[in-house]
RNA sequence: CAGCCGGACCGGACGGUCGCUUCCGCCCCUUCGGGCGGUGGGAGAGGAAAGUCCGAACUCCGCAGAGCAGUGUGCCGGAUAACGUCCGGGAGGGCGCCCCGUCCUUGCAUUUUUUGCAAGCUCGGGGAUGACUCGACGGAAAGUGCCACAGAAAACAUACCGCCUCGUGCCGCAAGGCCGCGGUAAGGGUGAAAAGGUGCGGUAAGGGCGCACCGCCGCCGCAGUAAUGCGGCGGGCAGGGCAAACCCCACACGGAGCAAGACCAAAUAGGGAGGGAGUCCCGGCUUCGGCCGGGACACGUGCUGGCUCGGCGCGUCCCACCUCCGGGUAGGUCGCUAGAGCUUCGCAGUAAUGCGUGGCCCAGAGGAAUGACCGUCCUGCCGGAUCACUCCGGCAGACAGAAUUCGGCUUACAGGUCCGGCUGCUAA
């Protein structure tokens, strides 16, 4: 289990990725609660082809939490449950590409559905590093 | 073997890597509540989980009065916790078969016509039968309403054509025709439906006018738990359809639903009860300010299924002030899965099902776990190669996701398996 984690550093290279890829995604890192998904939709926004992302920056703790918003008028329940499990299936193997404490909501598209799991990969991954240079920039150019 | 129909069942299989929820063991941390810490092991969507259409369990609402309104059910018996479900039975309709009458066509016989026979066919009536099939199957001799078009007439029925009697009627030599008063529901025609059907008698022509059989109504007897059936006697016969139109009859129904409900309980805000006294009357006390008890009225308010009535409660201007007590929201815990549970065998029953016995534990989430990717195989389709067996490549594998839990119903569904029946073909 230790040869393939501690990359570490480097960009954003290996989109190949290994095969067992990582990455845990336990509950304490999920959004729950109605609050929280609310205060998160005031926050700003990312759009791609099948998303929309909202996040906002949190005071205290590490890294991401993430909720999934998949609305009745997406399709039935397989429709909806299928687009939470594949979602939840790509954030858990690139949430490592975000280290700074956020809280992010994702709001698919009808096509997640049909969309190849690789692409639906690298689409995840591009909005972590989206969210984790925006976050980062943002207290330098400020104060 | 193929096709069709009916019934029952399955709902891709195996494996790998990485995850999620939950339970158990061990370790670690702990403010001893626990841990959204680690590690090993177990379990993790359906036949419909769906629609939320019925029936229940369970929970709460002061065990819930009367009338009206409302909703549901509707042949009989049984099964069941219960049902609008299931099983068995009874009547009825459909389909297939037979018989009778009838319309038309064809052929044959006879022949001036007529008529008869046979086959097919139209319509109507009757009969027996089925591992067949259909279903909101109480009531249309309580009332109201509707019945398009066609038709003379569509409901205390009707006279268009036709048929028939009659007439000091008219025309005509006559046969007969026309006109008129009537009779008539056999025939024609209309229609989904026209005052039971068929036959014989009777008649001016007709008609339950009379008779026989069938149908209908009533009574009696027998059989059956009953629906009902069979038989006898009596009555010439009441009467169109629609009750999934209103309605009538019988029976049943209190309401809301696990977001039920119970417990714990932040931040913020400040809530409730009592006192601080509506009016009038009566009684008592009085330091004459009032106080206490009872009653009436008024107003406000809560509950009583929707309305009305009735009933049961509570309160009495505002503000300051005094005393006492918490309640609710976010969030958390429980409810929450061992149950009208699944299953083996035996017994009872035509069956639904019940009883006995042995075995089994089978999801419990809560912005909602049950997934992602890959490999091998299976089934179907397409393309290519091959004489062929077969091989290679690609695509597809439905409907659909537990949300308190059961029993049903309904709807959706790729492909497949088994059983039974019918038809066709081949073999015996």
């Amino acid at each position: 289990m230790s040869a393939i984690a501690p990359k570490g550093d480097t960009n954003s290279s290996a989109p190949g990725a290994p095969k067992g890829n990582g990455g845990r995604f336990p509950r304490s890192t999920r959004l729950l609660r109605h609050a929280d998904f609310e205060r998160v939709y005031r926050g700003r926004r990312h759009f791609s082809p099948h998303m929309t992302v909202f996040y906002l920056r949190r005071d205290q703790g590490e890294g991401p939490r993430v909720g999934f918003t998949v609305g009745r008028a997406l399709g039935g329940a397989v429709e909806r449950n299928r687009m939470k499990r594949r979602l939840r299936e790509a954030v858990r193997q690139r949430r490592q590409a975000c280290s700074v404490p956020v809280d992010v909501v994702i709001n698919p598209k009808k096509s997640l559905l049909t969309t190849e799991f690789s692409q639906l990969l690298e689409e995840v991954g591009r909005a972590f590093q989206v969210i984790q240079q925006k976050l980062t920039e943002k207290p330098r150019g400020q104060g």
